[in-house]
DNA sequence: CACCATGTTCCTTG
DNA sequence: CCAAGGAACATGGT
């Protein structure tokens, strides 16, 4: 489920939520998420700590609490991985199969689901120090990220997914972003011109604002536990809202281009999908 | 059974 | 040393 926009969105949900609630013990289901920390650290410093904030980094979620025996506001790094979920959920439900670990908070739990296990739930702070900036915010300038595609043959897609680079985009959001700036996504990062690399920066930001917004308008089904409930990427919520198509090229191989119908193509770089309209994204800068 | 999937890291190759 | 490519991780859906 997750990139930047559905980890903001979830950060805005969970927050209310989690605020001063007090953590009254810790269960590991699967240790390899909470690497490298370990259960019995993980218990020795939530148990009896308060959520005080949460906040966002690229794709983690940041949970900051106050314990009564530190000194320093506690930090709590989540990521969720390719299928992990976050909720609450009433003490008197049974663990869902996939929990990886859950966090006793007196009348609720608050649980960390991950089929497979990719995510994580961890004191080890040192994965953000590899981040690049946010792109939301201003220290995404233009300056950073020509410098950053300026080196690189690779493909400018695959830029796009490298954290360092910036900070919070994935494979969809990607596809996207490229087809709204009009750029083919095999293009050479360091062949891009001035004013495409420009373009691809206003898309990135924009594509990312309207996933946000378009997930903070709806009323998401967050345990994900109606039949049939793929959940998040937005549009699939529990609910009968309209769903207007959620992605313009993502996943939509062989359809029309909503912006003049020649039919998307679907090619692999760095062995993901990518997807984009060939009349729109030309290979050539003009 | 084969292949694909929202992500990241590690290892190998050049 | 670095860039680039691919496998690995683990499970489920089609």
């Amino acid at each position: 489920m997750p990139e930047l926009p559905e980890v903001e969105v979830l950060v805005r949900h969970l927050e209310p939520l989690l605020l001063e609630r007090t953590v009254l013990s810790v269960d590991v289901q699967h240790r390899k998420v909470v690497r490298p920390s370990t259960t019995r650290q993980l218990r020795r410093t939530l148990v009896g700590a308060t959520f005080h904030k949460i906040t966002r980094r690229g794709k983690f979620l940041v949970f900051h609490l106050i314990s009564p025996q530190a000194a320093q506001p506690v930090q709590l790094l989540g990521h969720l991985g390719m299928t992990g979920r976050m909720y609450l959920l009433p003490s008197a439900n049974p663990l869902p199969r996939h929990t990886t670990v859950s966090l006793d908070l007196g009348s609720c739990r608050f649980v960390f689901e991950d089929t497979r296990r990719f995510g994580r739930f961890t004191l080890d702070l040192a994965p953000l120090k590899a981040l690049g900036p946010e792109p939301l915010s201003d220290d995404f300038t233009l300056r950073a990220f020509t410098a950053a595609l300026q080196h690189s043959r690779q493909p400018v897609k695959i830029k796009l997914l490298d954290q360092s680079i910036v900070a919070g985009i994935g494979n969809i959001y990607a596809s996207e972003a490229l087809f709204l700036a009009r750029i083919h996504p095999a293009l050479p990062a360091n062949v891009l011109v001035p004013r495409q690399v420009q373009a691809l920066r206003t898309a990135i930001r924009r594509v990312l604002n309207t996933a946000i917004r378009l997930g903070g308008s709806l009323p998401l089904d967050w345990a994900g536990t109606g039949p049939n409930d793929k959940l998040f990427y937005y549009g699939r919520a529990n609910t009968t809202t309209r769903r207007k198509e959620r992605f313009r090229v993502y996943d939509r191989a062989n359809r029309p281009c909503h912006r003049c119908r020649t039919a998307i193509r679907q090619l692999l770089l760095g062995s993901r999908s990518t997807y984009f309209c060939p009349h729109c994204q030309r290979q050539i800068a003009c």
